[in-house]
DNA sequence: TCATAAATAGGGGTTTTTCCTTTTTTTTAT
DNA sequence: ATAAAAAAAAGGAAAAACCCCTATTTATGA
C-alpha cells in the first residue's frame, strides 16, 4: 500500500495510555499516520538525535513532568519552525493559551473536544498553518484590543510564580533551585521578593498565598 | 460475526477525545466492545434510564465537571452492583484512591499505564472482580497493618489539633507553644508526632494536610 | 552604543526548624 | 497504691529557613 501524501504525526504526551489511545484513533484518519510517541519533550528530543523522521504535525501536551509543553515549543519553534504543534491541554486557561501561542504553538485544543473536531484541526494546520478555535480568537482579539487582564499577572514575574508552586511542596529551596536550575542564592532572591511584595514573614505564608488566589490547587 | 460473550464497556469521561481515543484502543482488544460513551455520571444515569444495554465493565474517569467520579461510583455501586467500576484517574493520590474503593471501585487505574495493562486490568477485573495494581497492594496492606492514615478525626489528638492549626498560621513554633502554655519541646514533640504519623517532611506538608482535610479554612 | 534596570548569584550571619534521645511529670487502670 | 502508659519537657546538634548587603551577568531602551 502507498503511504505516498499520508501527513505524518507525532504525539508527545506523558500519559502513555491516552497517547496510545490518540493514535488508535488517529489510524481511523485517512491520510494520516503516527509516526511515533513520546513521554515528554525531552524524548522527543531523543527521537530526533536518533535521526527518526519528523513529522509534519506535532500534538502536543501541556503538562509533562520533565520537559514540559512550553519548554518544548519553544525548543520546536527554534529548532524546527516548519514542524506544526497542535497543543492539546485539559484547561482552558487564558494565561496558557497566550503563551503556548507566543511560544509559537499552531494550535490550541482541548481535549474535550470532538473527534471530527481534532480531524478538522489537523487538516486546517497543514492548509492554512494554523488552528484556532473561535474561543481563542475571542482571546486574541480580547487581546488586541487591551481588554485582558493585565493586573494580577504584573505582581509576579513568571520565575516567581514557578518558584512559589514548587514552594508550595515539601520540596527544600536547595530541591527547588535544582528543578529550576538557578542557584539557591537565587531562589533566596525570589523568597525575599516574595515575602516583601506579599506582606508574609515565611514559607506558611506563601503557602496559604498560594492557595488563596489558585496558584496551586488543594 | 458473532458477538456472543463480547465483554461490554462503557467509557464515562468528560474528555471526549480521550473517550473516543479510548474507544478505538479498546476496538483493538480482543473479546471487548465499547456500547458506548458518556461525558458525566449524570450522562451515564440517562443511557441507562432510556433501558440501553448495561455494559460489565464502566472505565470511570475521576474529574469531572457535573456528576464526578466519586458520585458516580457511590450511585452505581448502590444501583448496579454487578458491573464492575475501574477508575481511570490522572493522580496517584492516596486519599482519592481509598475513597473510591471504598466507595466500591473494583480497580484504579493511573492514566500513564501501558496499553496492554488496562488490557489484563479489564481481564482480571472480570475474572476476578478486581483489579489492583502493586502501589495500591501496598497502600491497602498499609492500612489493614495500621501504618496508613485509617479515619482522620480519631487519628489526631486535641492538642495536636491544635498545634496543627496554629502552624497553619505564620507564629514560630515559639509562639505556638506561647499561645498553647506549653513548652517549646513539648511543642516540638507534636510536631514529630504529626510528622510521622501524616507521612510527611516539613511545615508545608503540615499545611497542606490540614487544608485538605478541612482543619482550617482558606 | 552606553547607561540602566533586571535577573542571577555570592558572602556571611542569625533564627527557626528539624531530628534523635532521654528524663520528668501526669494520667490511667488494676 | 502502684505499675504502666501517656504527656510534657529537655539536651544537643545539624539542616534549613531567613535576612541583609554586594557583585556579577544579562536584557533593555534611549
Amino acid at each position: 500500500m502507498s503511504v505516498v501524501n499520508e501527513h505524518k504525526i507525532v504525539i508527545v504526551d506523558d500519559h502513555l495510555l491516552f497517547a496510545s489511545s490518540l493514535e488508535k484513533l488517529i489510524h481511523t484518519f485517512v491520510g494520516f499516520k503516527v509516526l511515533y510517541k513520546a513521554g515528554n519533550g525531552a524524548e522527543l528530543q531523543e527521537h530526533f538525535e536518533l535521526n527518526k523522521p519528523k513529522p509534519d504535525v506535532i500534538l502536543l501536551d501541556v503538562n509533562m513532568p520533565v520537559m514540559n509543553g512550553l519548554e518544548t515549543i519553544s525548543w520546536l519553534s527554534e529548532a524546527h519552525p516548519n514542524i506544526k504543534v497542535l497543543v492539546l491541554s485539559m484547561e482552558d486557561d487564558e494565561e496558557q493559551i497566550l503563551k503556548m501561542i507566543r511560544s509559537g504553538a499552531k494550535g490550541y485544543l482541548l481535549k474535550d473536544i470532538d473527534p471530527e473536531n481534532l480531524k478538522h484541526a489537523l487538516n486546517e494546520v497543514l492548509e492554512k498553518g494554523f488552528y484556532y478555535t473561535e474561543k481563542i480568537n475571542e482571546i486574541l482579539l480580547d487581546i488586541v484590543q487591551g481588554k485582558g487582564k493585565p493586573d494580577q499577572k504584573s505582581l509576579l514575574k513568571e520565575n516567581e510564580i514557578t518558584f512559589l508552586k514548587l514552594a508550595c511542596t515539601e520540596k527544600t529551596y536547595k530541591e527547588i533551585a535544582d528543578i529550576m536550575c538557578l542557584s539557591p542564592k537565587t531562589i533566596d532572591g525570589y523568597r525575599q521578593e516574595l515575602f516583601s511584595k506579599l506582606n508574609i514573614k515565611n514559607r506558611v505564608g506563601l503557602v496559604l498565598y498560594a492557595i488563596k488566589n489558585n496558584f496551586v490547587d488543594v
